[in-house]
RNA sequence: GGAGAGAUGGCCGAGUGGACGAAGGCGCACGACUCGAAAUCGUGUAGGCGGCAACGUCUCGGGGGUUCGAAUCCCUCUCUCUCCGCCA
């Protein structure tokens, strides 16, 4: 969430921003409703005064052995007001806490207005045939069983198959040994279900109509594994040398989809489970960009190892999630689908969710703030199975395995063969 | 799921209705002593909200209640521990 102060002291500044994104909260409101629960607070710390000092004089007259009954009498219309005003505050305060609750991350300046591609890397594949998409590679290889998915789960599951469930755990184990042990990052196993007040720190229940809810239990399930991993330290101080602290995660993800229908509605592209190896490093305010940078540089090294293509956008602030003020999207090379496909993303969060969740940062200097938490994916399967078939199918429909993962395939070279 | 016991400051731990935001200890910071250190002694050591500040107010796991007054009594929730059950 962003600093009530912040707003205080420049609501144009985050008006404009705000505007950017298309917010329909009124940054006025939230100044209205603000003013109104300081002056009521100011008002009711006076009669809760009034009270206590009322309360102090019986116990003082009791410890004299006096008559407090006359003194007692009198407290009961101080009561009566002080309940009366307790009433009135809270309920401004609730007021105010859930509007800005609802206040999406204001963007970065350096957001542009329009999805920008910033750079790319690696060479398209040529091929001297016609290039597959991934659902006839998978069908034709046994790697993806969608029938199957279908009928166990519903439409928009995948069940990775024999070599495709091998391929699916090569990746894991690529991924979490490359980012913990070249990019030093601490491995976690979360839990893929949560309170709603992780998901809502996270802010990813302000699109709760997107999340899996349990019937019985009030839980969700996570649509990332930034869910777990920006609440790891939750209700918690982070001493400043101890930043940054660094956690990566492979995990389910859950999405319901909801409102896509009709588009990419076949094969890995858009499913309702997919997995996913995230990244989250929580920093120090002032060195939010070197985090950024390294995640991003983390992300892209999965696709240079694996010999991807892959271009860099940067997201305009409609198009970047609510709880990001600055996001970049790492997007590969798909030649069956001739297109880029988001792979990654990666986003500063700034000190919104830090907020939300309670984890502070104690400074050197004894001060205390507010870490900034940085997310990245590195990356995401379904989407990187799919380049990697794609690129690496050969003329007699077999795929080569990437290099960098045959030692997880037993030093199997070719999907199919 | 059943039965019981707990949750107090950075940590340990006292506190069962009034002088308690909270004894004592540890730790930490500063000072004294010392050539320096250890030991010793002294001082200080939570956070939120509001306020320029003085200060006020809230917080003893969370929420609600009783009371003029709650860390303390009552209800409720969460979490932890022990035993039983059930499992992977």
């Amino acid at each position: 969430m962003i600093d009530p102060k912040r707003i205080r002291e420049n609501p144009d500044e985050i008006r404009t921003l705000l505007e950017r994104r298309k917010c329909p909260v009124s940054v006025d409101e939230v100044l209205k409703v603000d003013e109104e629960r300081r002056s009521l607070q100011v008002e009711r710390d006076r009669v809760r005064h009034e009270l206590k000092q009322a309360s102090d004089s019986i116990g003082q007259l009791k410890r004299e052995g006096k008559d407090a009954s006359a003194a007692i009498a009198r407290t009961g219309e101080l009561k009566q007001k002080t309940k009366d005003m307790d009433a009135r505050l809270s309920e401004a305060e609730e007021r105010f806490e859930a509007l800005l609750w609802q206040l999406p991350n204001p963007p970065d300046p350096e957001s542009p207005d329009e999805d920008t591609v910033l750079r790319s890397w690696g060479e398209k594949p040529g091929f001297d045939f016609e290039p597959k998409d991934h659902i006839s590679l998978c069908e034709e290889l046994g790697l993806v069983d969608f029938r199957y998915a279908a009928s166990y789960a519903g439409a928009r599951f995948a069940a990775y198959t024999g070599e495709g469930a091998r391929l699916i755990r090569a990746l894991e184990s690529f991924c979490l040994d490359l980012h913990t042990k070249e990019h030093g990052y601490c491995e976690l196993h979360p839990p893929v279900l949560a309170r709603a007040e992780s998901v809502n720190a996270a802010g990813q229940l302000s699109k709760i109509e997107d999340m899996y809810a349990l019937k019985n239990d009030p839980l969700y399930l996570i649509p990332t594994s930034e869910t777990a991993l920006i609440n790891y330290h939750m209700g918690q101080e982070i001493k400043e040398q101890d930043l940054p602290c660094k956690y990566t995660a492979y995990t389910s993800c859950f999405r319901r989809e909801a409102g896509t229908y009709g588009a990419e509605t076949r094969g890995l592209f858009r499913i309702h489970q997919f997995e996913k190896v995230e990244l989250v490093q929580f920093t120090h305010p002032e060195r939010w960009r070197e985090a950024f940078r390294e995640i991003l540089t983390n992300a892209e090294k999965v696709l240079q190892l694996l010999n991807l293509a892959y271009q860099v956008k940067v997201l305009s602030p409609t198009e970047s999630a609510f709880q990001a003020s600055l996001t970049y999207d790492v997007d590969v090379w798909a030649p069956g689908a001739d297109a880029w496909l988001e792979v990654s993303s990666v986003s500063n969060c700034r000190d919104f969710q830090s907020r939300r969740n309670k984890t502070r940062l104690r400074f050197s200097d004894g001060s205390l703030g507010y870490p900034f938490i940085l997310n990245g994916s590195g990356t995401a399967f379904p989407r990187l199975v799919i380049a990697i078939l794609e690129n690496y199918q050969q003329a007699d429909g077999t795929v080569r395995v990437p290099e960098a993962l045959r030692p997880y395939m037993d030093g199997k070279e070719y999907l199919g063969r």
